[in-house]
DNA sequence: TTGTATGCGTTATCAG
DNA sequence: CTGATAACGCATACAA
């Protein structure tokens, strides 16, 4: 192991150029009253031995970390996977990096010890965090979201949290609109587990427009699976073909995953999509255009989601108050119809 | 904004407990002689207010982080979506993160000034690096896998470099001996871009294997794509297919990606797979047994390799070269063929 | 066995 | 406009 040479200090610096530590500090940091002859000299030097303030130590003193916490606590176990948060953590980090701040995941412990996220935090010093999947029942979260440290969400709702989503309230409804254009009429719904805020939210959308459309619910034609993954849906789909009274001439599945699964078991039940029946899918992932048929689906514009988060906390964490408008609690990001070949006239 | 209650300092504690401060951190890191009595009361204590040291108080003064920098330029801007990539770092921070480490991902600056990646990592004190994905001929890692700090890769060969990988010599192998196995013998290879090392040593084994059965290499049966992706794949297959002189038997294709952008190319040239010919993937990402037809492939091992990958570094780190023995450079995963519908006598 | 003093690299306050 | 000094919170020699 080779020996490491020590970094640069400020006193090197101030050493070097007959000055004193704090006048670098201060030109570093645009702060105070320093000659121009000076701060040009130093800015010069600082330049050419690529000098860098230890993060550590400013930390210590300065009390905030250019640092954003992640909780990303793995509800539906695809990790980093994910075909929605996984993207909207990149798009996300893309955008703050830019900015200057970088990503840390927040844990519950700290070496050997145990903390709440809320300590954590603190004890870190991050200036703000990112809420993406966690459980809503955890009293950590809800500490971490009370405590006064910027937080924002892309997926909860929350009491004062600040959040970016997709509006589902719009993607149901021109998945529906679409499926009445084509002219189908008997419209069932296939849900995953309405404990998840986006689950609960398609299948009210789906149901008002069920009276809006003076179209009686019928229990047979909603499901909603326990679970996820395309596998489960596969066979909850299974039982729930069998349970049909009657078939349905359209179905939405509230995501992409359980449109495949749903597909699968039609399939098995000799019910051609989209001649028998249209489904149409939820999320727009990658495999979407791959699968057998297309799928027409809706797309959610991950990179506004996750950028209007950004947006949302970057100024949560400057609140200045002048410049910066007080961004609102909820913002909803218009989704968009991708009209493949799973439905059909 | 609610105001923060100041984090607890090892001062107080001291002050609280009559008691002074470089006691209770003897105590706290198991090191020098206190007295049992003592040591229970102040551990009580302790945990009784949950006090837990300052992280960058630490850092500063121990010089080391029990923080892992990640490296994951993201070449094929998959993000964390990587089918590969992204199951990897997801078993890796699973992995060290009960250790008691935590991943921070590495980027080549610090609010505002560019860094190295060397420099960045001496900046922020990790202990360790993993590489994930990164331009091989970015100077900027070949100085940070030289500087002494421990690293480790998963998928990149570099002298002085430890790593994990899959038995690529071993997947290509297989998929060829069960292509032999079902009755083919004119067997073709579609690959990525040989400048990944995993392409090229798939490419090495499939030649390799060629002149071990006494195969002529066909220059029009083997093709290396530029660039990345289900679609990318499918347009550089249209061309490839229509340069063939005769039908190969069997393909082939270096990941599941190139399988399915081929299989499709296949279906527009009326090409029936298994049935005209048989096509092999590499990698069983999720939608493989989702694809129409499900498709044959190499399964990767990749928690083993992101475990094998930790246990080298940490390893590393830990040096004390006594109890652990020093990790072997590369370590090869094995590989496990799943046979689906995609392949066929 | 316990306590004191000092440094880790910055930044902020206050003099000069 | 510039410089000394004191924190920030912890860990470690060394003294007691």
């Amino acid at each position: 192991m080779k020996t490491q040479k020590p970094r640069l200090t400020i006193y090197d610096i101030a050493r070097d150029m007959g000055l004193s530590p704090s006048t670098i500090s201060k030109i570093l940091h645009h702060t105070g009253k320093v000659g121009d002859a000076t701060r040009k000299r130093v800015l010069d030097y600082v330049k050419a031995t690529g000098y860098v303030a230890n993060f550590n130590a400013r930390i210590l003193k300065a009390k905030h970390s250019w640092t954003i916490g992640v909780v990303f606590s793995d509800i539906a176990s695809f990790g980093f996977e994910h075909p929605f948060f996984g993207s909207v953590l990149q798009a996300f980090k893309n955008y703050v990096e830019v900015k200057g701040y970088e990503l840390v995941f927040i844990v519950k412990k700290l070496g050997q010890s145990e903390l709440t996220y809320y300590e954590w935090c603190q004890n870190k010093s991050v200036d703000g965090v990112l809420i993406l999947t966690g459980d809503l029942n955890d009293p950590s979260i809800i500490e971490l979201v009370n405590s006064g440290i910027p937080c924002v969400s892309a997926d909860i709702i929350m009491p004062n949290l600040y959040s970016a989503m997709s509006d589902d309230k719009m993607g149901i409804t021109i998945s529906f609109t679409h499926l009445l254009d084509i002219g189908c009429r008997d419209i069932a719904a296939f849900s995953g587990p309405t404990s998840s805020r986006a689950y609960a939210e398609r299948t009210l959308a789906y149901r008002n427009l069920l009276v809006k459309h003076n179209t009686p619910f019928i229990e047979s034609w909603y499901h909603d699976c326990d679970g996820y993954g395309v596998q489960n849906a596969y066979s909850q789909a299974i039982t729930w073909i069998a349970s049909w009274k009657q078939k349905p001439q359209a179905i939405i599945a509230f995501s992409d995953d359980l449109a495949m699964g749903l597909i699968n078991a039609l399939k098995v039940n000799k019910i051609r999509v989209p001649e028998d029946i249209s489904v149409i899918g939820y999320d727009d992932i990658a495999f979407a255009s791959l699968f057998n048929p297309p799928l027409t689906t809706i797309r959610q514009n991950k990179v506004a989601i996750a950028e209007a988060a950004a947006d949302a906390l970057l100024s949560l964490i400057n609140g200045n108050g002048d410049i910066l408008e007080k961004p609102t609690i909820i913002q909803r990001i218009p989704v968009q119809l991708i009209i493949r070949e799973s439905t059909k006239k």
